[in-house]
DNA sequence: GCCGCTCGATAATTCGTATTAGCACCTTGA
DNA sequence: TCAAGGTGCTAATACGAATTATCGAGCGGC
């Protein structure tokens, strides 16, 4: 149309305008004047394919990505990764070809398509340690929503701060006056869970009082607050919110008073569906933060962009609630 | 590695055995044994330009994606769209990029990346008319989930069926007893709006009764509520799930009994947050269902599937309710 | 020994853009 | 008049796969 080569079309396109390139303004004028009016749009595909990156990055889930069964849990980081791809101009690519193999998705497969993004955000509970490794070895640009421990080297994550969210909760239960404290909830496996249990003993460690761990795995509400009562428990510590919420319901079912008789305490969000009526005292998981971040830390590793952290823990935010309260002095 | 062409590499990927392409046994088995060691995974977007498409569906809102303030309304839209890409082994991408421009995001601008994707579903209350026609115009493939009027020819959509929906409630309104009805809300603008109205209409003509349409626009749930009180209104259909427990709970407030003193239809699922503490008369939007059955109809069009009708309306499923009693007779 | 045929694999080209070295032309100054 | 330097643009190539025409080897038949 304009008698002008392809690579002037691609340097005018781009508003090239450097040292060694130059255009002169009344060429420049004619193909924006032909861009112009045929509309003409570059083909996304081969401009990534000579910039070699996408800005897609991929967003893999172990669970399904947009949640039924966790009680919409992931939904708040979903909304953070979000935000923060749009504003940086990034469209965000759901991994979810991912075929399920041991009940459980893979990263890994003959069909691997991580590669469609140029890094990815990996979402879930507990990581596959294997999977998790390859990527580490392989050098492949990812982040963990959520601190892992090393595999193969250290992992780039951005996680919530449990330990010390978890320690400032059993401070505030015991500067109320409670010496009998119990975790209640697995305390170890995942990161999110051995961290929980980490700041309970460290706090409970600090007081001189003893740490007592009841582990929730196969046991009832009904067993677990029998066993809470028959230890003579003041202050529950709850790992998982819906826990704390079926023994809340059952105690005041059996006439206690929360937090008149026992005090619990909610560490986080609940990741199962469950009423939120009852006003835990606890912490809040600063998920669409974290997922915020993860975004971050994901484009200034691939950016090599030397001031990014790429570990990073982000303080939990405090919920006073109305479920701690001084224990019953015994007269 | 194994000292074979790029060619054969990528007729083995490809699993190509047709009659011209023949490897022998021998070597198709060693360069699969070298991908699975290396993990070798082809360029998702060197493929996408040779073989024009990459087994990605691009999905385009113009609202945000993971939704805040729409109170999750495009949430079950999304786990559909999700379970049936899963199973059809293809990734999601969400175009986050789209920059916005005038309030909303828009499809078409200087960096469009629609492309990347095979096709696109378009997700959203109202589309924009223009960009619509220029998909059409231009032959993207893609789909709408919401019905949509013909743009520059027809657009393959996937509906709710507002109207027999809509004329079903207002038909068990009318079995009722109830004589006095009206539609409020919109009733116009975005197809949803116009199908709703039309059904209301056609039952309400059918039956021989006068419809009556009470735009809520700009006007308070006290004015709605004295509008409907003045006017002899037994029944209201409100379009906007939100708008009814708005005036349910200002009638209750009142002192009003609902359903006695007023019955209240909803005419869908809630596209604001609201309360679903009330049980409504109505019926619900098949949002999973829709999300499903677009992506089945985007992938029908890529494959060019002459079975595949590109225009769906899916039945809403009706919901009996507490807020629908038949009126109370003036002694 | 030559032709024809099948089998296996590859060289070469394509997709549409970004990038860079370098060419042709012009001006300037000695 | 010619080297030096500047200007405006293009040819060529890379990006990483898919595709196709073609090539060489091996083999049987005459």
């Amino acid at each position: 149309m304009t008698g002008v080569s392809q690579a002037t079309v691609s340097l005018v396109l781009n508003g090239r305008d450097d040292g060694n390139v130059r255009i002169a303004p009344e060429t420049r004028e004619r193909v924006l004047h032909a861009i112009r009016t045929t509309g003409y749009v570059a083909d996304p595909v081969a401009r990534r394919l000579a910039a070699r990156h996408n800005r897609i990055l991929g967003v893999f889930t172990y669970e399904p990505v947009f949640p039924t069964g966790t009680g919409d849990f992931y939904h708040p980081f979903l909304v953070g990764i979000e935000e923060c791809a749009e504003r940086l101009g990034c469209d965000l690519l759901l991994l979810t070809s991912a075929p399920v193999a041991g009940g459980r998705r893979r990263i890994f497969h003959d069909d691997n398509r991580l590669r469609l993004a140029d890094g990815c955000v990996l979402l879930g509970r507990s990581l596959d340690r294997d999977e998790l490794t390859r990527l580490v070895t392989e050098d492949q640009p990812f982040v963990s929503v959520g601190r892992r421990d090393d595999a193969g080297g250290p992992v780039p994550y951005v996680g919530a701060d449990y330990p010390t969210a978890t320690a400032a909760v059993v401070r505030r239960a015991l500067a109320a006056g409670h010496t009998a404290l119990a975790y209640l909830g697995q305390g170890a496996g995942p990161e999110s869970h051995a961290d929980r249990m980490r700041g309970f003993r460290a706090a409970l460690d600090e007081a001189g009082r003893t740490p007592r761990h009841l582990p929730t795995t196969d046991r009832s509400p009904a067993e677990l607050l029998d066993a809470l009562l028959a230890a003579g428990v003041t202050a529950a510590v709850v790992e998982e919110y819906a826990d704390g919420v079926a023994i809340a319901q059952l105690a005041r079912e059996r006439g206690l008073d929360i937090p008149g008789d026992l005090s619990i305490l909610a560490l986080g969000d609940p990741t199962r569906p469950a009423s939120t009526d009852i006003d835990f005292t606890g912490f809040r998981i600063p998920r669409r933060e974290m997922g915020w971040q993860s975004v971050e830390v994901l484009t200034g590793l691939l950016e090599a962009d030397p001031e990014t952290v790429p570990q990073r823990l982000v303080p939990c935010q405090p919920v006073d609630g109305a479920t701690l309260a001084p224990p019953k002095v015994i007269p």
